[in-house]
DNA sequence: TAGGCCATCTGGTCCT
DNA sequence: AGGACCAGATGGCCTA
């Protein structure tokens, strides 16, 4: 079944292979296989890079390829014992497990607001990376000073207003480095605490709603947003 | 019912 | 040799 997140993976369906994992046949036209996924490390030009999945469509989109011959008769390896396809599937299992565990963690550090301006069903994993990485960006923008400043309250309000209840702790450096940021924005000597007091209400939360747009998840410049979704408005739900 | 998301199994590949 | 990582395949669940 066709997935979203499976496009780059769709392609290959799409031709209507039906690989059973014991064929790689030449005739099989997965995206892993097609030469511009195998020769397009991609940026971070990682540990793992996208490649053709069998040893016969790696030589035939690979010019280079260097084993050549010595594989080419290559005999297959034997499945699997039992035993170990078992313990074997257990490792992935625990190992999907931290990743997702690693997920949930990432929803956690995310402030609730953000969360909260989608269903909960909503927070795919896609989803919160999207939403992680917006975040960090306009926490960035916030520091370098380049954000709306509709934004830097409502955004730094947003951060406190999600901090435990409690004894205010020290502002961290990045705070410190927000509020200053914002303070000189706003050309005035107003107590960082009380603007964002006001500025939690929840009118200035509804007449930020726009200024959210700025945060929106998407950019052009996201290498792993290429050929996704177009971008998105958040809108009120 | 189609499409999206997910968990799981699986085989291939890389690494220690 | 065995573990880790990756991606394809598959089926279940949910929603529009």
């Amino acid at each position: 079944m066709a997935r979203l997140d499976d496009q780059e993976t769709m392609k290959g369906s799409e031709m209507g292979t039906v690989d059973d994992n014991n064929n790689s046949d030449s005739s099989s036209s997965s995206p892993e296989e097609r030469p511009d996924a195998a020769k397009s490390p991609g940026p971070s030009g990682g540990k793992y890079q996208l490649r053709p999945r069998s040893v016969h469509a790696r030589r035939l989109c690979d010019s280079d390829w260097s084993f050549g011959e010595s594989l080419r008769h290559k005999p297959r390896a034997a499945p699997l014992s039992r035993y170990r396809r078992k313990t074997a599937n257990a490792r992935e299992r625990y190992r999907m497990r931290q990743i997702n565990t690693a997920f949930e963690s990432l929803r956690g550090v995310l402030p609730s607001w953000v969360c909260s301006r989608r269903a909960a069903s909503d927070m795919t994993k896609i989803a919160t990376l999207r939403l992680a990485s917006a975040y960090i960006r306009s926490l960035q923008d916030i520091l370098d000073g380049s954000a709306p400043q509709d934004t830097c309250s409502w955004v730094l309000s947003a951060i406190l207003d999600n901090a435990p209840s409690g004894p205010q702790k020290p502002a961290s450096p990045i705070h410190q480095a927000s509020s200053g940021q914002f303070l000189e924005h706003q050309g005035q000597g107003a107590d960082l605490v009380s603007i964002l007091t006001g500025a939690s209400s929840h009118q200035v939360f509804q007449d930020n709603l726009e200024s959210f747009c700025y945060m929106s998840p998407v950019s052009h410049n996201d290498d792993f947003m290429l050929g996704c979704e177009p971008p998105r408005v958040w809108s009120e739900a």
